[in-house]
DNA sequence: GGACAATAAGGACGTTCGTACGTATTGTCC
DNA sequence: GGACAATACGTACGAACGTCCTTATTGTCC
């Protein structure tokens, strides 16, 4: 799979320390996920997630050493979801023209579906953690950037096989595309489902005219 | 000013109903813009703010009776300071050939100025309180809302003179530009400055593109 | 089967949180 | 100038925070 982080997960992490594997991280990442989405990395606490999951809270600071290492296996297992519900998806539909039309879709699908109760995970960390120094922030970084990456790959492969122009800046393309995001993620969020479409939209535009315009695509080419 | 919001600054929420004015408010409130922008409105406290003031925490509680209080109150302070710095200055400044043009370029510069330390204000806390239902929550959506009419409005005054294509859908481009800002936004403050540049030009272009292509802009027919 | 480490629970720690209360002092209006 | 309300400080409260410690129990490897 063309993301890289994914190797990070909190099993590469964590269960390749320890000679039993543990299921129990797994349970408490699972509620981690579902509670640090609405209320943010910060806001998850380890005192509530030792009520809600009927453990000790002693027991949960052995499983993860700190708080920021609970913070950060907790981001590093959501990006895995997210790695499996986005890029793992695109790769078996195929719905889209293009790769990156594919990724889009499945990024909208996947904010539409609330796999995550608060939208995106990746866009809600990092804007918790935009300017605030420290590991957090460090890894929300990288996972960023793998995202802008795994973009800019499926873009710079439309314009290997010719269905996207070879003209355009790929980066500038990115920047486009993950403000669409930025901007649809709040929208949802915030019930304002009109401009989520039309964010939508705006990138079904945006990767439409990329290929019309000047690229010679398969489709283009069978007419003639 | 085309900013509606503004009138719901905590001076008119609060002095207006003492007698004495306060200035140990705005001093506060000061303060806490500073504090919120970075840690969010979450992660204000009453004690660190004492603390900081060298007030008493007690104090505190007189001034602004209760903790959701007091983050309404910054909130609104840190939005009146918003309509100062982008609003009033883009009508001030008219640099851009149209009005919506001029309040993007004031956003922009707003945010590389870093008037807040944490960035735009609100996206900020509208990120920090997308899925969290309450009275914050409501407040930002009003002032999300404001935001948005006002870049509406000043395309709408575009197409009234000329300047802007009759054609386009309005509530369209706002939120491609509010896109824009929350993709730059995010990426000035995790210190990706090359992104922040390809936003502010994407929005640029995208402004151009929707006077050149159809509109009659009295430059051009000045130019006849 | 003995050694060892991960799993699990529970309690105590010092700190900070938001709120409430009591008590002065200051400023303004009648 | 007396009444009243805003200003200001200090203390105390219960709850929750993250961390540390001790004590069993369970599972795995030599």
């Amino acid at each position: 799979m063309d993301f890289e982080l994914s190797r990070f997960s909190p099993q590469y992490i964590y269960d390749g320390r320890f000679r039993r594997g543990s299921k129990t991280r797994a349970v408490v990442l699972a509620r981690a996920i579902e509670v640090a989405s609405t209320e943010g990395l910060e806001g998850l606490t380890i005192g509530r997630l030792a009520t809600d999951l009927g453990m000790s809270k002693g027991h949960l600071t052995v499983l993860f050493p700190s708080k920021e290492a609970l913070q950060i296996a907790t981001l590093d297992a959501a990006m895995a979801r997210f790695a499996d519900e986005v890029v793992a998806r695109a790769e078996r539909a195929r719905s889209s023209r293009t790769r990156v039309g594919g990724l889009c879709d499945a990024w909208f699908r996947y904010v539409a579906r609330r796999v995550f109760p608060g939208g995106c995970f990746l866009y809600a960390t990092a804007n918790e953690y935009r300017a605030r120094p420290g590991a957090i922030r460090d890894r929300v970084r990288e996972h960023r950037a793998a995202w802008n990456r795994c973009l800019a790959n499926a873009i710079g492969d439309g314009q290997r096989t010719g269905r996207i122009r070879r003209g355009i800046d790929v980066a500038d393309l990115v920047v486009e595309l993950t403000s669409y995001q930025a901007g649809a993620n709040l929208a949802a969020l915030l019930g304002d489902r009109a401009a989520f479409r039309r964010a939508a939209r705006a990138t079904r535009v945006r990767l439409r005219r990329l290929a019309d315009a000047g690229a010679t695509p398969a489709i283009a080419l069978r007419r003639r």
